[in-house]
DNA sequence: ATGCAATATTCTTATACAAGAGTAATTGTA
DNA sequence: TACAATTACTCTTGTATAAGAATATTGCAT
């Protein structure tokens, strides 16, 4: 294999590509640092600058943290930067609502054909399905169904409590990296199962979210359905 | 004045923040052309790559564009990517609904408690508040009132029928340009005043959406509140 | 244990050259 | 002479490299 591809693009260029291939599948995994911009520079051929463009342009996109001194490392899916990238969800002042899973159950069963076409995956292949009721204080306030590729996720239907931070774990446990998702949201009127568990009156408001999780190859490895009861909180978002 | 300010600073990062202000004060307006990279360099006393990064740093923060063998241009708001940016209503198959305005009343009124909080200013000041309904295809969608200091907006009142995309006008007329923008979501039953401008039932759940539009300066300039009817539309968020 | 020097890392700045875009001059042709 | 095509030039941003500064870690002597 070689080192860089496409000789016509831009030598950093190159150097980025074939670096993020590298992160992208799994031989530089999460955490680990990379070699030093010379030592980058010797390898591919090119000059320290060159390398530390590559580098910065990594570092835009959130594929490596670097540290003066330290050295550059592949970005880690923490619990504290998954909640602030991906729970959205905030208290009437502002500040972030962080709700604690209430109860919890995981099984295995073959997929719908909105979740085989969500997951790109064979019509009812296995998927592991999380169903989660969460709370801020609790007072119940969500409900949560998170859909996975049973293929890609062995053995997780057996694994007991689930951390709170789902993402994280993805990666540790499966070295899925999820880089970023989509979401579509609707007000809709509370299905009766979801009022169910969240002891609401049939007739409720709430805020249904369909989210895509979207792993660092690009593909969509988690599909989410999530209804959350805005009487007290709201959802917010960032436009730019 | 002097040209640069905080010497302990990297003298790309003194050169940016110079640049900045004389953009966010409207000396260097939107569509002009920048110095050429040389120019800047000789006048800030630095080498052409040092500018060079000042000017990479303003287009990462979305304050100028380039092209290469053109020129350096500070960003316009143009329709386009206003309505790229800050509209997120999608239909089904995720393409991007564009709601026509299809009625609107402008007037002059005194600011409550809660818009001269939001947009900073005194109590019961003088606001322009611009309500509108707005369609797809004929069919009423959404209601929206925006709100703004009138002693920022002269004479908005009286310009007639006002374009789709509020942002660029504020921008040609008013030299006020968005930079971002915050929301709040929820979902709400409809409020009676909403439901008789839609033509909807009582008890029709809707998408709250409380947004504080910033300029580039930091202040908020507008707060609008909507009503998004989501039966056949979501509206779209991406996490990163 | 503490302070200091050595070392390894990223960060800043500068310089040289390449490539794209527009413009004016030049040239060829009717 | 009029006009169009081409050429050459100049202005712009983009790419690549090198050298030194700033920062963090490590090991060693005290």
């Amino acid at each position: 294999m070689d080192k860089r591809a496409d000789p016509t693009s831009p030598l950093y260029q190159q150097v980025h590509d074939a670096l993020r291939a590298r992160i992208v599948s799994g031989d530089l995994a999460p955490g680990v640092m990379l070699p030093s911009e010379f030592d980058l520079a010797a390898y591919y051929q090119v000059s320290q600058g060159t390398a530390r463009k590559a580098l910065t342009k990594l570092e835009l996109s959130g594929l490596v943290e670097r540290h003066q001194g330290k050295g550059t490392f592949v970005a880690t899916t923490t619990d504290a930067t998954s909640l602030f990238h991906f729970f959205r969800l905030r208290h009437r002042d502002g500040s972030q609502a962080i709700p604690q899973p209430l109860s919890e159950t995981v099984r295995k069963r073959a997929a719908t054909a909105r979740e085989a076409g969500a997951l790109c995956m064979a019509g009812r292949a296995p998927v592991v399905e999380i169903m989660r009721v969460r709370g801020v204080g609790g007072v119940t306030m969500c409900v949560e169904q998170s859909v996975l590729d049973a293929a890609i996720f062995p053995g997780l239907k057996d694994r007991g409590t689930l951390p709170n931070a789902l993402y994280p774990l993805y990666q540790r446990s499966y070295g899925v990296t999820i880089a970023r998702a989509e979401e579509q949201l609707r007000a809709v009127m509370v299905p009766a199962a979801v009022a169910n568990l969240l002891t609401l009156a049939a007739d409720t408001p709430v805020m249904e979210v369909e989210r895509r999780a979207i792993g660092i190859s690009g593909g969509v490895m988690e599909f989410r359905l999530s209804y959350y009861l805005t009487k007290n909180l709201h959802y917010a978002v960032s436009l730019r």
